[in-house]
Parts: structure tokens; C-alpha cells; sequence
DNA sequence: AAGCACGCCAACCGCTTGAGT
DNA sequence: TACTCAAGCGGTTGGCGTGCT
């Protein structure tokens, strides 16, 4: 899945994300947060435009994110949710914590949607045979239908922890206990070093130049440390008092979920 | 081993929504 | 109320990987 680089009119960059695209990114929400999604690959050192900065991050970067290993528990509600909600990815998304519209999207159109119409294909031939059964008097349409209603009271949903009930470890786990408020937003970057190991966290990020904690952000000299020091020291010093984005003055602000 | 076809999924595009003025 | 702009959402595209011949 990766597009080829290339360039649009106004020389910003589009295609596939580099490590080193995505690295830049991740450290500048991290740190800064996402104050405005137009105006952040600016101030990121980045050449790409903010919508595709704020699909990166939403859909692949984040914290918490799942990839791959659909639970059976999973597939179940996105059947069910999609039943009752249709085409609404986000919602639907909204219920399986970890999960992205978009990989949903993708995983409805590339395995559900084949394995439910398998199921209806089958399970209209049964009711074929069924009607041969005087005893049977339901249609294939209103099995499914019946079959579908027993999950259509959303309320009732268990909203499910699904994560640890998947089988197989997903890529999201060294994220999943970042603590977010109830709009998934990171209230501070203490409270993510509280929660993780740094060391594990940021090794992705710890790019070999110094030049990428001096370069991309801003020409306050405050900010330029280097990742192997200074970069973690607000992470691990709880002495340290965050700084925060010269743009926002406040709490970051940003939409994990 | 090479070529082909197909599936997967990251990323883009355009429309809609909502907040701010 | 009308307008502007940023963010969100869903549909679609297209490159890569993989299995098949």
C-alpha cells in the first residue's frame, strides 16, 4: 500500500509517508498538539498539506490505533452496526475503540461484504430447502432480517473492550494506555510520559541527525534540543513543565480518537 | 522463473457540517 | 442572517504484494 511520491501543483507532497514524514509528524502533535491542521505542516516542516497531515495521523500515527486482527467480536458488530447504521464509518468506528473509519471501510469492502453475501447465498439456498419444508414458512429475507433485528437496539450494544479480546496483538499496544479524557483528548504530555515507557515510545522517532528536533519546528531557539538528551528530558523529568505550542495557549488540544 | 490477475489498503478527492465572526 | 474557513466524512483510486498459471 503505497502511493508514489510525487509532487502536486503547488509543491506539496503527496503519496506515501515517510518514516521520516511520519516522524516529524508524530513528535510535532505529541508535543505541540493539533491547534490547526492547516497551519501545522508549516510549522512541522512538513510539505504536505493539512488534510493529509490530519488523515495520516487520524488514520495510522495515533495512539490506541489497532491494525489488522479483526476479532470475531469485532466483525460481529461492524456487521450489526453497519446493518443498522449503514455507510456511517465513523460511527460505526466510534464503537470499536482502536479503529479507524477508513480501516473499517477498507475491511468491510474486502471481507465482510463478501462473507455476508456468502452467508445470504447460503442461507437463501437453506431457506430453498426450508421452503420445501411445509414447517418453514420464513423467507431467506426475513431469516435475515430476524437475524439481523436481534442486534439492531444499539443501546444495548456492549461496546466492546475488543482489543483484549482479539487473539492476536495489535501494532497499537505500546499506545494503548495513553489516557485521554472523555473527547480523547491528551490533556498533557506528563500524563502520556506517566504512562509509558518513553524509551519504547519514541525509539521510532529518534531520528540519527540532531537536525530533526532543530529543522522542522520553529526558529525559537527553545526547542532545539536533541532526541538523544534533551528531546526526552520533559518526558522523564517530573520536574519539567510542558511547553506549550507558541500558537495555542493552553492545554493541547488534540483528537485521539 | 516469469507473467498475469486480483485483493488489500493507504491515501486522495470532493462534499458536508459546524464553529466563528 | 450570511459568509468564511477548518475539520470531518464517505467514496474512490491506484500501487504493491501475493497467489496462480
Amino acid at each position: 500500500m503505497a502511493r508514489t511520491p510525487c509532487c502536486d501543483k503547488n509543491g506539496l507532497k503527496k503519496g506515501t509517508w515517510t518514516p521520516e514524514e511520519d516522524r516529524k509528524l508524530t513528535a510535532y502533535v505529541i508535543r505541540y498538539g493539533c491547534w490547526n491542521w492547516r497551519q501545522l505542516p508549516k510549522y512541522a516542516g512538513l510539505s504536505r498539506c493539512g488534510k493529509s497531515c490530519r488523515l495520516r495521523w487520524m488514520n495510522y500515527l495515533r495512539p490506541n490505533i489497532k491494525r489488522g486482527n479483526y476479532s470475531k467480536e469485532e466483525d460481529d458488530t461492524i456487521i450489526r452496526l453497519h446493518e443498522s447504521l449503514g455507510n456511517r464509518w465513523a460511527a460505526i468506528a466510534a464503537q470499536l475503540p482502536g479503529r479507524t473509519d477508513n480501516e473499517i471501510k477498507n475491511h468491510w469492502h474486502t471481507n465482510l461484504k463478501k462473507r455476508l453475501n456468502q452467508n445470504s447465498n447460503s442461507s437463501s439456498d437453506q431457506s430453498k430447502e426450508k421452503s420445501e419444508d411445509p414447517s418453514h414458512h420464513e423467507t431467506s429475507q426475513e431469516g435475515e432480517s430476524k437475524l439481523n433485528n436481534d442486534h439492531l437496539d444499539i443501546t444495548s450494544l456492549q461496546i466492546l473492550e475488543s482489543s483484549s479480546s482479539s487473539p492476536l496483538p495489535s501494532s497499537s499496544d505500546q499506545f494503548s494506555s495513553i489516557p485521554l479524557d472523555t473527547t480523547g483528548v491528551i490533556r498533557s504530555t506528563e500524563s502520556i510520559v506517566e504512562h509509558h515507557k518513553v524509551d519504547t515510545f519514541f525509539e521510532p522517532y529518534a531520528a540519527p541527525s540532531s537536525n530533526f528536533w532543530t529543522e522542522p519546528f520553529l526558529a525559537d531557539n527553545s526547542y532545539n534540543f536533541n532526541i538523544s538528551n534533551d528531546f526526552l528530558v520533559p518526558f522523564t523529568d517530573p520536574e519539567y513543565v510542558p511547553v506549550h505550542s507558541p500558537f495555542f495557549d493552553g492545554d493541547m488540544l488534540c483528537p485521539f480518537i
